[in-house]
DNA sequence: CTCCGACTAGACAGGTCTGTCTGTTCGGTT
DNA sequence: AACCGAACAGACAGACCTGTCTAGTCGGAG
């Protein structure tokens, strides 16, 4: 109880930056927010960022690191509901179309910060993580449903999903990832 | 005769510019270049640049539409040595692969000026343009292949020509269009 | 020859950015 | 009671940003 209030006032001060890193650079973009903004709206001194993060890149990776898990743990909680590898496939997409739904939503992380990214390979190799892992899911369960090329399904899954996830936001189309959805399930074996 | 002396400088500082933003902006992003760098890179009076486009905003839809312009007219002169429709909608993704392979291949521009334009709603029109010409572009070749759903095909494929144009830059898929155009070809009546 | 329009060079203002540093408060531990 | 670690507030440095302004150059037109 005594370290629980020590380790609440530690992870205090990370959490609400990790929580406002999030909001801020979700809605405006890695580049366009500043320090000073993120701090602001976590209600934190500028230095127990310095403390926590030790650098704005490093606060940037961890947001990015956060997405990447959640979106994971989301698809694989998703995924565990369902019985045929051709189900799950179209459970991701399903999936998307909820996501997209969202009011808020302002398209994929990874693809808008590997956009602003610049030449910082430290987060250009952050978002790669998350983009291998979706690309060697759908690999696998295209594998598992016995496509003839797993390779080339999986990439052109991927495409499917980035496309629509770009058509939803950049263009407004909420229902992208529906139309992409059709065309993956004509493209399973 | 004379006057051609004359309209030469004025464009003359005005092209440089223009070269100059083009070069850089692709190269690093519209955000991460100032106007210092483009001005250097022009061998231009910082005067000049607030003369000819009085912002940097005008400068950065400038770069754009001249992008669009140029992307639009190759692909037209492309679709037009092409009869059949199935032969054009093939021949953008044949296009794309051509131009994924140029070593300086960064991306799509309008994908990435889009992750970067924050709320500037003056770039996000700009960028809005071309990607809509290219839906219709894809929406009335299905149509003239007497699709089944022209509206929906055309989406699917912004769909893979993005996806294809992110795996290529992103992930450095440089076949990622082929594989892309595999897709197509299947798609099509 | 004189004037005009395009261009150049560069200082300057005013703002924002990241990152550092000083000094203080305060709860929990020893 | 003394101490320590975490968080606080906020000034500060140094860089960079956009945009403005002054002052001068130069070629061609009237």
């Amino acid at each position: 109880m005594e370290s629980q209030t020590t380790t609440a006032r530690r992870t205090s001060a990370r959490e609400r930056l990790l929580a406002a890193a999030d909001e801020l650079f979700y809605a405006n973009g890695i580049n366009l927010v500043g320090i000073d903004r993120v701090i602001e709206h976590a209600g934190v001194a500028k230095a127990s960022l310095y403390d926590c993060f030790g650098s704005k890149e490093e606060l940037i990776r961890a947001y990015l690191k956060g997405r990447a898990d959640k979106r994971q743990a989301r698809i694989g909680e998703r995924l565990a509901g369902l019985k045929t590898p051709q189900e799950k496939i179209l459970g991701v997409f399903d999936l998307l179309a909820e996501i997209v739904n969202q009011t808020d939503y302002r398209g994929c992380v990874f693809q808008r910060a590997s956009a602003e990214a610049g030449m910082s390979s430290v987060i250009k190799g952050t978002c790669d993580e998350p983009r291998a892992w979706l690309r060697s899911l759908f690999t696998e369960l295209a594998q598992a449903a016995k496509a003839a090329d797993p390779e080339l399904l999986g990439r052109q899954l991927v495409f499917l999903y980035d496309g629509a996830a770009l058509a939803a936001s950049v263009d407004g189309d909420r229902n992208a990832p529906q139309a992409a959805r059709v065309l993956a399930a004509q493209m399973l074996p």
